[in-house]
DNA sequence: CAAAATTTTTTGACAAATCAAAAAATAAAG
DNA sequence: CTTTATTTTTTGATTTGTCAAAAAATTTTG
């Protein structure tokens, strides 16, 4: 029996949520599983115990949910699939990265493994989407590098942006105006606790305020000689 | 209010029915729409009935149904994304003829329109898809030129194959080894009514004999001298 | 043209996914 | 440690798409 997409989208869902929690072993608040697939809390409820009856997760009434090592598996593949289609999009179709990943919702359900392989084969077996999030493998396996952000890094040090945790098309659209895409070489300036911001120097000099919150979504690495 | 897959299936099944129709008034009856849908027949009348309420189809109970203009469009439509997205996985994605109907299927009811005008143009604007079928353009307007078949085309006479009637992948695969694949060039040379058979002359001059059920299916014109 | 066969529609039921609002459990605050 | 606030679950309904089987209409046949 094969997910649909909903399974499929709660299943992503969980498996996103459980990546920002410190410890593997907490659970997801039901919640927050319900406010990020934009559904009633009770919605939640009767879909994670039919996931739980599924075996795909592991729910403990009132505590919240987590993913079994095949709902797990399963998630990362619609992932694969997701951020495959994304760089596919925007490498062979010539699409915007700030476009593509609405596009990729709907089409991470629909194309078959056949597709996919063929989709990683074209693009070289690529480890990052446009975004740099990483691609997992066709096993389910993803890469989980920490990087950091523009919060935590280096004051002063040239970086390279890495990766944008947000898919908000007009968020991604202010970032590439400002020369802050993925691959851009960046410097912190300065950053003011009390003003809630951080100036950064892009590559052409020009100097951009960000407040802490976007800022905290520019995850970078120093920037390789 | 967009259209779910199923809604776009059964209209594009009543549009192709349509298509095998004499008269353009005539209309396709329940039964050949249901088990084309693969569905209960009552399941047919359920949602045909839905689908007039939404001015979709015009239907007459126990006579059967016919699309709207309405209705047409979103058919003809939904015939374009499965064609294009058919001949670009053949000529971008290097799949076999044979297999991408199938994909297509599913992928007709993801792909944003932005996506289908991007094909669209990097394939050239095409006309055909990899079995011969004409691609509606992005008006809904479909090009109907009348062919002739195996059982029909002048005997003895250089023909070239232009269309295949039949999305069976055997059926195809069959097609292809015996070089008789859309745009490839063969002569008949005899017909054998008792028999129920058709022998034709392929490209390499090895002859090949075809009931006449599979010879309807393969559409020809005179070969361009 | 009446009886038999076929096609179509109706009926009642079901599964998946959802919501709103009531009820219960847990967490936070005084 | 009781009261209040928040989170979660339950309950009852709704929508979409489906089926099986009974009933009705139409078509075919002798």
């Amino acid at each position: 029996m094969l997910p649909s997409s909903t399974v499929e989208n709660y299943l992503k869902s969980i498996y996103i949520a459980q990546l920002g929690l410190d410890d593997d072993k907490k659970l997801v608040p039901m919640g927050q599983l319900a406010s990020s697939l934009d559904v009633a809390p009770g919605t939640a409820t009767t879909m994670v115990k039919a996931l739980s009856d599924s075996g795909l997760v592991d729910y403990e009434p009132y505590a919240g949910v987590r993913l079994t090592d095949a709902g797990a598996k399963l998630a990362a593949l619609v992932l694969r699939r997701h951020r495959l289609v994304e760089l596919f999009l925007v490498q062979m179709m010539g699409m915007s990265w700030t476009e593509v990943h609405d596009e990729a919702e709907n089409l991470e359900h629909a194309v078959s493994d056949r597709l996919i392989e063929r989709m990683d084969e074209l693009l070289g077996r690529p480890s990052v989407d446009p975004h740099g999030d990483p691609i997992p493998d066709s096993m389910g396996t993803m890469s989980r590098y920490h990087y950091h952000n523009l919060l935590t890094c280096p004051l002063q040090k040239p970086m390279n942006v890495t990766r944008v945790i947000d898919q908000d098309v007009k968020f991604l659209q202010f970032l590439e105006a400002q020369n802050l895409k993925p691959g851009q070489s960046i410097r912190v300036e300065t950053r003011d606790a009390i003003a809630d911001s951080v100036t950064v120097i892009n590559a052409e000099d020009r100097q951009i305020t960000l407040g802490t919150a976007a800022a905290s979504k520019l995850l970078v690495e120093p920037k390789r000689p």
